[in-house]
DNA sequence: TCAAAAGTGTTAGATTTACACCCATGA
DNA sequence: TCATGGGTGTAAATCTAACACTTTTGA
């Protein structure tokens, strides 16, 4: 009562994390140079094994953790990858999640340690594996996400100006708007709120800081961008 | 040079299947009750392990044959499922996909040999493990698929009526749209033709039968449903 | 003859897009 | 004083949604 499957084969399954930031205007992914064989010195992912006794979930967690010091990300499934000789070495099936951060919130010291480099999402190197497949398909899902869930602010400072939410926007649909379009949208967002304070770094005249208000975002139906 | 990853542990692999088909006018899945420990007499999705040798698409490709005997079947990873004791009897992390099917070409007898059931989408019982959490999955991914690619075709006779037609997009959909508005979306898309003949099974007057040309799609960029 | 499904257009309202100038400030 | 980014409204075009009657035919 204690193998009931043991006509099959066991494998591996790891965690590849696809870690966007939005930063000097651009999306960008986390990377580095691999460590370890198989592989050794080509652009990854930064990745982890399942553990026996943790959810693929947080291995996830755990993983960009590992790597970020960062918690209670947004985080979302990318899906598996599969193929039999994805990796060189032995067969791992591997999990995909993306997760966003706020660039500031990561120790810049911590990242060198790393050795992993935020990288243009539209100048990636090549790549280990299918990594950049799993890149991909990260980004296609988050602009679809993008588009019904109000997780831009992930990427963003709490404070933050529509022009730089404006940028984002742009960054991750690859296309640029119409300024005054865009801000007709945001004030039909009651959930986007406009501070008093002033950004003076931008610009010389200074823009209004705005902030997300999570509460009014979850009574405001009106949500679309 | 053989064992890169010892430090690891491995863990079972398996997908599981959500088998999506159209009949009477309803949105159905093919489930089972199960067969073996641990959950037997549960319902549940149709399943197997992934082999040390075939990727992970595959393993899906070939349960979902094993099942039905049917191939080059539109299928599509809905995503891993990891919880640690989401299987009562070991570790094992599942990967599920859905498939689309012509209910006609799936052999009755095939169906009952394999005790399965096609069981209305709003009607499902409890189910084993996470297998309802899947399925709830799937649809949705469907649902926001059949917005953007023309994959209602994989679950209708190659000739249908617009009215076959519609039935599926409310049952996918989950509510009803007006006749004369979606015929009129219809005509915009030039790859849903119109043929001589005539169906006369759903009404004494009859209806005009249409089939999908996918070349036509291809050049067609006016998809949007 | 009547019940049941097939087929067909118009209009009002909502949404989307295109577009250009003035403002405030620090250098 | 001027270069830079911040901020604002209107009108045309497009898209969406609501709506009702005639046709055909087998029972």
């Amino acid at each position: 009562m204690t193998i009931f499957y043991s006509e099959h084969s066991k494998v591996y399954v790891s965690v590849d994390c696809i870690i966007f930031g939005f930063d000097e205007g651009q999306l960008r992914v986390l990377i580095g140079k691999r460590q370890m064989d198989p592989g050794r010195g080509e652009w990854s992912l930064y990745g982890g094994f399942v553990g026996a006794h943790e959810s693929v979930d947080d291995a996830a967690s755990r993983t960009l953790f590992e790597l970020t010091g960062l918690r209670n990300i947004y985080m979302r499934q990318v899906g598996a990858f599969g193929s039999v000789d994805r990796d060189p070495g032995e067969r791992v099936i591997s999990i995909a999640y993306y997760a966003l951060i706020n660039v500031k919130d990561y120790d810049d010291r911590l990242r060198q340690e790393h050795g992993v480099e935020w990288v243009n999402i539209n100048a990636l190197p090549p790549m280990y594996s299918d990594h950049r497949e799993m890149i991909k398909k990260a980004r296609r899902m988050m602009q679809d996400k993008i588009k019904t869930e109000p997780i831009s602010f992930q990427l963003l400072p709490q404070l933050f100006t529509l022009t730089q939410l404006q940028r984002l926007y742009e960054a991750v649909n690859g296309e640029e708007v119409d300024k005054r379009n865009f801000r007709k949208r945001i004030k039909d967002m009651n959930f986007i709120e406009k501070t008093e304070q002033i950004d003076k770094t931008g610009s010389k005249r200074g823009a209004y800081l705005y902030c997300f208000n999570k509460n009014a975002f979850n009574e405001d139906t009106n949500f679309k961008l």
